[in-house]
DNA sequence: ATTTATTTATAGGGTGCCCTAATAATATCA
DNA sequence: TGATATTATTAGGGCACCCTATAAATAAAT
């Protein structure tokens, strides 16, 4: 089992690897928000895991071993953002706390996650419940209550 | 900001007690599945930051400083546990996994997450985007998918 | 080419959280 | 009550991850 944080530094690596096809030191210290020697001692484990290659003064770059993880941690992380932005959370927090938990999560979790944000995204039209959830979270009444509860009392 | 560990043994020394009025270092223990002696010096900061009141042999107590707390992480878990039930995860595994990510999101998040939770427990009846949802989880197809692409298709 | 600035790396240290082994306190039972 | 079992604590250690200060390497500028 990888740490959170060895998965945190291998999406950053694969993130800034796409823009520029290697990461140096300093571009994951300010990535991750940590200080240089930090980001030194592990990218020297990381190495050791066979998950980069490093060399000193040189940058780092992704084994494929290292790559095939940091795309699962990566599309967990999409599959996250875009269900929190469904159900309405700041695009900027929901970033950001889709960082925090995109680790450890079981498969089983993920796997529903995926499968809800696929559904949502496959409707043919902007669903209607999603319409009704916004109004909700404005509003606090769903919408198909007060009609139906009121026809309910008043039957 | 409180650690993850901390809400942890915070929020397990509230189930605790809820059932025998206070905590043993056993019981903490074995509900979070460390040893005993790990239990013994995280009580003791959390005595220290005066969440709990500890006393040698004789168990922990939370203080309302620490209950408040214990209540608020335990309610996020809740929150959380009800949102992966509503998206079919199996309830063991949706418990354990919220155990994980009850930690650390930020107010939106967690704000929109209950918000989602209540939007559905408040339907006047079983939705059927969630009944849509379920076959999709099946079949891989959006119930409404098929016959609109097709009709949209004959048009 | 030498100086200056930037980036990297090393050395050494600290905190959080966990462990095992050994000891002390408490509870149980003969 | 004395012997035994259970539970709790201390002592000492380890790993993951971060830091600051300092030194070394590389890049840029004069």
């Amino acid at each position: 089992m990888l740490s959170r944080k060895v998965e945190d530094y291998l999406e950053a690596i694969l993130n800034i690897a796409e823009r520029k096809g290697y990461a140096r030191t300093k571009d994951i210290a300010s990535a991750l928000a940590i200080k240089p020697p930090s980001v030194v001692e592990m990218v020297k484990r990381l190495n050791d895991m066979g998950l980069v290659e490093y060399q000193k003064y040189e940058g780092v770059r992704l084994t494929p071993k290292g790559r095939e993880i940091a795309s699962v941690v990566k599309g967990r992380h999409e599959t996250i953002r875009a269900f929190l932005e469904i159900i309405r959370v700041p695009k900027k927090i929901a970033d950001k706390d889709a960082c925090i938990i995109e680790h450890e999560l079981k498969p089983e979790t993920i796997g529903q996650l995926k499968n809800f944000v696929k559904f949502v995204k496959s409707a043919p039209d902007y669903p209607q419940w999603l319409e009704h959830f916004e109004t909700f979270c404005k509003t606090g009444v769903h919408p198909c209550k007060t009609e139906k509860q009121e026809t309910e009392k008043d039957s």
